[in-house]
DNA sequence: ATGGCAAATTGAATTTGA
């Protein structure tokens, strides 16, 4: 079983790319993030007509969106509105018998300072709320994959120093995430599967001249697994090279293969 | 306080991303 999660930054606009990486990958399941893009425009019947017919998506005009894209039959497709807001932030559902959970946490906003930023406040809501819900219902059969927006570990920057009062990898937040994945009963499948010193990015700002020679990214996706399938866990794939197509999404699809 | 950009909306400027 072979899953991929992408923010893909508009995924009308940039369905062809979709299309052409679901047959390159030759993923079972592409969970798409910020598909900015209500259910009713959902390209579904390009990417049935591609071999992958079964969706679950719940969408909005504009801002986030999230999408499960599917080779096999998907069932229990649910959601949770977190911290209270119906924003298309989260989508779940049963695949093979593995449940799926596709998130796109808040970025958060500049400045990091929950009293004086509410979208700061609001992320750190959100990923508290994510702890204790997962710590009440420990996870069992499942992956959990998106843009989680934080950078937990100093391998997961380009430069933990320079961003250390960046949003996306201030010390609240990386305690706060690694408390989800301890508490939560996940396991850090991609940062598990290259060993804690490599450093790994899934995202490059679109501000910078030439992303690559620069290399200023930061791993702001993410794979888990519950900890019952860390022996599972065959493959791990950052499509880096993603990030150097024609009209790109500034993050890049990472794909895990579970074997049976 | 910021950014070397990009996308979606509503109509050239604003909001959001991170």
């Amino acid at each position: 079983m072979k899953i991929t999660t992408w923010n893909i930054n508009s995924v009308r606009l940039r369905l062809p790319l979709v299309l052409a990486k679901l047959t390159e990958l030759d993923t079972d399941v592409l969970c798409l993030q910020e598909t900015k893009t209500q259910d009713e425009h959902f390209p579904a019947e390009a990417m049935a007509k591609a071999g992958w017919p079964h969706i679950a998506i719940r969408g909005e005009k504009s801002y986030n969106g999230v999408a499960i894209i599917s080779r096999l039959p998907l069932t229990d497709i649910s959601h949770i509105n977190w911290t209270g807001r119906v924003d298309c932030r989260h989508i779940s559902a049963v695949v093979d018998g593995l449940t799926l959970h596709n998130f796109y946490v808040p970025a958060g906003g500049d400045e990091p300072d929950r009293d004086k930023n509410p979208k700061f406040d609001h992320k750190l809501d959100f990923i508290a709320e994510m702890t204790s819900h997962f710590l009440q219902q420990q996870p069992s059969c499942s992956v959990l994959v998106g843009d989680l927006n934080i950078a937990p570990l100093a391998e997961d920057v380009w430069s933990t120093r320079q961003l250390r009062n960046t949003v996306s990898h201030t010390a609240i937040e990386r305690e706060m995430l690694l408390a989800l994945i301890e508490q939560g009963g996940w396991l850090d499948g991609v940062r598990a599967h290259f060993g804690p010193k490599e450093l790994l990015f899934s995202w490059w700002s679109y501000r910078a001249r030439d992303w690559a020679a620069s290399n200023r990214g930061r791993r702001l996706d993410h794979i888990w697994v519950s900890t019952d399938l860390a022996h599972q866990v065959e493959a791990v794939t950052i499509d880096s090279a993603a990030r150097g197509a024609e009209k790109p999404s500034d993050h890049v699809p990472m794909m895990m293969t579970l074997r049976p």
